[in-house]
DNA sequence: TCATAATCTAAACACTGCTTAGACTGGAGA
DNA sequence: TCTCCAGTCTAAGCAGTGTTTAGATTATGA
């Protein structure tokens, strides 16, 4: 049942327990899933009493805000390596790049995402940490689309972190893979094929009427 | 503390305590959050004995999947009303009212909708129930964009549903409002100009060409 | 009427988050 | 080198949780 094996120390200190307890709970979180995460639990596989957490943390939530708040790091950068240089200007293709970076991000760290979106368990509004995270990679977003010249660059900002958040969690539930059984394709593919279109649908906002592909051809 | 009064009744047996058990929860996650979900304070909510729950369901995900399943039922009936009768051809237009319903179900019914998209809460693989209304609601969307004529219909109908459920997410979480407030417009309006986005960028996408705005133009 | 099934209570188990008191120890100042 | 202290950890305990079991109560239907 241990994710770790949990074996015991030589010395009295462990040395670098807050950064172990980080690891493990997101190792947790990725081999069982969030409900199985219990700072007892997390105490356990870090090979430490059930009390010592709380000299690194003042309490549970404070873990999970602190995974929150370096997953939102971690998605920043690997926004700003989608986007090109700031001055450029920029069309669909960017954005696609973008839109995928994000679902790729929540795919190569389930751990850290699931635990991004969940208020509840993070509680922002007591760890400004996250929330000065969270938007400094919205404002990654915020950048890009005001650099496409689009009409309501807030409302396509908005539109397009609600729609790369919902693909990473449909793609995290599973429901992404269960659609393209039922459909007969394969999920990657399906995501590329959602995500180019979003980008073809962002061309043709800016009017730059990019090859959107001719209407009514059925997808096999 | 108590959200209900917890009154004591009058006979041994409630009458109706798996539907007041129901009711009680959803009241409890509107009034309290997610976090404030157990099934001895429901029972305490309904006025009943910790062990009385689990005569009318095996676990506490069942009661949470019982609660997820109406959910996506009463959803199914609201993105009915919004789309249009099947054979009609269907337009941007409807798009965005589809996703506008979308967005209102999860501000009107909050306590079905937080629990709808966390599967560690109601564990749909062990209650097909919640998988099969979930089926029903997304097909809903299926079936508009099949009439849409648009060239991979089930990319844009993946693409449709992770973006209204996005905004909804945003919207209850209070990420809509703060950004609103940063980008000092009104949250109902920067909603209503996504939403209306959607639907022209999915006219672009159909080929329709519908009047999109002038490029460039910013927004104050 | 009366047995039976359904419903509920009471008590108990192992688990959880968190607090407190005390044991240990690495490191700075004498 | 010794000492002391602040930081780190353990042990024990509290209240709350999900769930099970045994038994009390009541509705139902033959």
């Amino acid at each position: 049942m241990e994710v770790n094996g949990s074996r015991k120390r030589e010395t009295y200190h462990h040395g670098a327990l807050r950064e172990e307890l980080v690891q493990a709970c997101v190792r947790l979180i990725e081999a069982e899933g969030i409900a199985a995460v219990s700072l007892r639990r997390v105490a356990r596989e870090a090979g430490v009493s059930p009390g010592a957490p709380y000299h690194h943390f003042a309490d549970r939530a404070a873990l999970l805000s602190a995974i929150s708040a370096r997953g939102f790091e971690l998605l920043t950068q690997d926004l700003l390596s989608a986007v090109g240089p700031p001055g450029t200007t920029s069309g669909g293709d960017e954005v696609s790049r973008t839109v995928a970076a994000y679902v790729a991000f929540a795919r190569r760290q389930p751990g850290h995402f699931q635990v991004m979106f969940r208020p509840e368990l993070s509680e922002p509004e007591k760890h400004p940490a996250v929330q000065e995270a969270g938007d400094a990679a919205l404002q990654v977003l915020t950048d890009l689309v005001g650099r496409l010249g689009v009409a309501d660059p807030h409302a396509l900002g908005l539109t397009l972190w609600a729609t790369g958040h919902g693909l990473a969690a449909l793609a995290l539930d599973g429901l992404l893979t269960q659609k393209a059984e039922t459909w007969d394709t394969d999920p990657d593919e399906l995501l590329a094929r959602a995500v180019g279109q979003i980008g073809r649908s962002v061309d043709a906002l800016t009017g730059h009427t990019a090859e959107s592909g001719r209407a009514t051809d059925p997808v096999g």
